[in-house]
DNA sequence: AGTAGGATAATCT
DNA sequence: GATTATCCTACTG
């Protein structure tokens, strides 16, 4: 698999591939891509390298794990090269292994619902904290990214990232998939004044099929 | 099916 | 002090 190069390629490749953490194997069917400093106004590493986002310059193949809303993981894979700060968001896969052990952590919901968003599948995938910077490839760490089922590059759709305000098509699932999660547009807190309406930006339309 | 609002705390300004 | 690469529940139709 192809980590190093463009950030959207890798994305692409990582489609399809399966990830455990040895009680659940997990087939990724939506990810997204994340650039570096001065690159990506969506990304952790736009501004600079902090304690948070330090994984994301490190070595490629390995995660990237952040907390967000006050309660949620979740998981990327680094693409390299070292120094360089790129990332693809995992955001959501199928359970292909483990359905037992993968119910028991996540109680609520249906099988497809799952590992369907970047918290769920993090949840499912006991990630946390301690998953931060850990290898991905060489089955040192807690978790391991291993090759590929078949896709179909014609299955492969884009579009823009969910909940991110300017973008690129950077957000990339297959067809039909029935674990793809919902798009939703970037959406302010705080509407602007005089502006009573929506803190909306207009975004993409499809989400899966 | 679709939308609206709240939860909740690390991170950054 | 504001923001956030989210999810859940409740409500409307």
């Amino acid at each position: 698999m192809l980590l190093v190069g463009p950030v959207q390629v890798a994305a692409r490749g990582l489609l399809g591939c399966l990830v455990t953490d040895g009680g659940v194997t997990l087939r990724l069917t939506e990810v997204e891509a994340y650039a570096g400093i001065g690159q990506d106004p969506g990304s952790h590493a736009h501004r600079r390298r902090t304690p948070r986002n330090a994984s994301m310059f490190g070595p490629p193949g390995h995660a990237y794990v952040y907390f967000t809303y006050g309660m949620h993981w979740c998981l990327n894979v680094v693409c390299g090269p070292v120094g360089h700060a790129s990332a693809v968001l995992l955001r959501a896969g199928e359970v292909i292994e483990g359905i037992g052990v993968a119910r028991g952590r996540r109680r609520r919901g249906r099988d497809r619902d799952l590992a369907r968003g970047p918290a769920r599948l993090a949840t499912v995938l006991a990630v946390d904290r301690a998953v931060d910077g850990t290898p991905m490839l060489d089955g040192t760490g807690p978790l391991r990214l291993s090759d590929r089922y078949p896709v179909d590059p014609k299955s492969i759709r884009s579009g823009p990232r969910v909940g991110v305000a300017v973008d690129h098509p950077w957000r990339f699932w297959i067809a039909g998939e029935p674990t793809v999660s919902p798009f939703r547009p970037y959406l302010s807190r705080r509407p602007p004044p005089g502006n009573p309406a929506a803190g909306r930006t207009p975004g993409a339309e499809e989400s899966a099929g």
